[in-house]
RNA sequence: GGCGCCAUGGUGUAAUUGGUUAACACGCCGCCCUCUCAAGGCGGAGAGUUCGGGUUCGAUCCCCGAUGGCGCUACCA
């Protein structure tokens, strides 16, 4: 098979020094969806040469994100191919047996500069206004020489050496970028503590592992000149590359901490479905053709993705359109499942049993999934729900009083006449309140009242719910009703409660 | 300072690889629905494509320059 035609492998190579950040998920995205697009392998790698910064728990983490997002590797850590180990840390022994045969073919060459001759050389540069490149001091020191110093036990490190042409490469979102060789220094690739640097380590491995599309941040868009000399140096065929535009702030900074919410675990937690994230994320640098479409199921983005048609400019994350995308799916999802993940939610506000300490009596989860049809149409992220329902199981006569814009409600010349009637009827009343009920009571009391519309809702609303706004009543009486027959870990009042309640509270000179 | 990347409404993207009243979505505004807030439905405003040159009968699109933003400039990753 012509190499042309062999299917395309890729990589995502995150160093597990912290949670997995957006614009880092839409990289592996970027790469998941191309090699499912083209049939090609996907492969994930462990950068963990910085053993300092690098954890365990954040190479779990990692993965776990990754998985949550629907994104599976092919080759990796737990799915052993032929290209293992996949953790650099484990491959010390391979990247040494290459750094010697650059340096027997003269490719590369002991630099016995210390920092001090280096920062010295870099100060100069920058005073002459010239690119702050390595001097070449140690460049052309004879073998002999070279061999000596090392063998007398002389530190040093080992430096490629830059070749006498342009740099270029082509990068599929970009074109063909090139860089002087005057202005790339000749790079480290040893540390002298002999530990390999990080552009040498990844290009090793890319290459090794057979890798045809290194996409990735294009913050290596200058790193790149280096690998490709690595490349060259041992006279392999550079990949074909793709960096992706980063992801800015609505300060057209680059998005960080300080935005908020970065990392995949974080959007997890705030209740985002991974859905909408991978279908937000996808549409952030990247458009379908023709660009009128907006909602992808992921097996539509593998279908339409191309790298072509990836955009170069920055782009700004958009937290509007994240939460549209997130309603979207919030409704568009199989409500048992979106019962079950609001439940913990619930269940961290103290509000319901923590779901696994016993599966919850089935009278309990048929409820839950009637308050949540109540609430989950305005919400955002699932996290937003307890507070949106509190008053359901949180009933506070005094605050609602205390609202000024209730307290304007409830001042109207009908309120307490609409209340009176309402809380009379309530008092008559044997056994719960269904909505046929409560809307005769509605017609009676706006005959005899003569109150409508607002005048005669609003009071009852807040008297009911402590606010003037919510859902309908039709719903949300038999939730309230039902609620308050059901053992749960807060008892939820009825509508005879809150409204004795709320009467009893204007009496107690609630004001 | 040097080198590189980028530039279409507030935001994300389109525009048969030079010919469009510059399209779609989010957001915004308004209307409808409704006791209310959302949701939903309908409609509207908002860019002449960063600026200046050039090529061309004709540039969002090609070339040059400027400006601005971002990145790299480590024995970090």
């Amino acid at each position: 098979m012509p190499p042309s035609l062999q299917p395309p492998r890729v990589r995502f190579a995150p160093s597990p020094t912290g949670f997995l950040h957006v614009g880092n998920a839409r990289t592996a995205l970027y790469n998941w969806l191309f090699a499912r697009h083209t049939g090609g392998a996907f492969l994930l790698r462990i950068e963990d040469t910085d053993l300092d910064r690098s954890e365990v728990r954040h190479e779990k983490q990692l993965m776990e994100d990754l998985l949550w997002l629907g994104i599976d590797w092919d080759e990796g850590p737990g799915v052993e191919g032929p290209h293992a180990p996949y953790r650099q840390s484990e491959r010390l022994g391979i990247y040494r047996e290459h750094t010697d045969r650059l340096l027997a073919e003269g490719k590369a060459y002991r630099c016995f500069c210390t920092t001090e001759q280096l920062e010295e050389e870099r100060r100069e540069a920058a005073a002459a206004h010239k690119p702050q490149v390595y001097s070449g001091r140690c460049r052309n020191l004879s073998d002999a020489d070279s061999a000596a110093r090392a063998s007398r036990g002389e530190p040093f490190a080992v430096r490629l050496r830059i070749p006498d042409h342009p740099l270029r490469f082509h990068d599929i979102v970009r074109g063909v970028v090139e860089f002087p060789n005057e202005t790339v220094s000749d790079p480290i690739l040893v540390r002298s503590s002999g530990m390999p640097v990080y552009n040498y380590v990844v290009t090793l491995d890319d290459a090794l592992m057979e890798i045809t599309h290194v996409i990735r941040g294009d913050d290596h868009i200058s790193n790149t000149p280096k690998q490709v000399a690595i490349y060259e140096a041992f006279g392999w065929k550079p990949p074909e590359f793709a960096h992706l535009s980063t992801i800015l702030g609505s300060d057209r900074e680059r998005l960080s901490k300080r935005h908020g919410a970065t990392s995949v675990a974080s959007f997890r937690e705030m209740g985002i479905l991974p859905e909408a994230l991978v279908n937000y994320l996808a549409l952030l640098g990247w458009g379908a053709e023709g660009g009128t479409r907006e909602l992808f199921s992921r097996e539509e983005l593998v279908k339409e993705f191309r790298l072509e048609r990836v955009t170069a400019s920055p782009a700004i994350f958009d937290w509007e359109k994240l939460h549209w995308l997130n309603r979207h799916y919030l409704k568009a999802a199989d409500p048992e499942r979106i019962a079950e993940l609001a439940w913990s939610y619930f269940a961290a506000a103290g509000f319901l049993a923590p779901r696994d300490e016993a599966s919850p009596a089935a009278a309990v989860d048929a409820w839950f999934g009637r308050l949540l049809a109540l609430f989950l149409p305005s919400a955002n992220q699932l996290d937003e729900l307890p507070a949106k329902a509190a008053f359901v199981f949180r009933f506070d006569p005094a605050t609602a009083h205390a609202n000024d814009e209730n307290a304007a409600l409830l001042a109207t010349e009908s309120a307490p006449k609409v209340l009176a009637a309402f809380a009379a009827r309530v008092a008559a009343h044997a056994g719960s309140v269904n909505p046929e009920q409560f809307k005769t009571w509605m017609n009676e009391i706006k005959v005899e009242t003569g109150a409508k519309g607002k005048d005669l809702f609003h009071p009852v609303r807040i008297a009911i719910t402590g606010s003037h706004s919510g859902p309908e009543f039709d719903k949300l009486i038999p939730v309230l009703e039902d609620g308050s027959q059901l053992e749960l870990p807060v008892h939820v009042l009825g509508v005879r409660e809150r409204i004795e309640q709320f009467m009893g509270s204007v009496m107690g000179g609630g004001q």
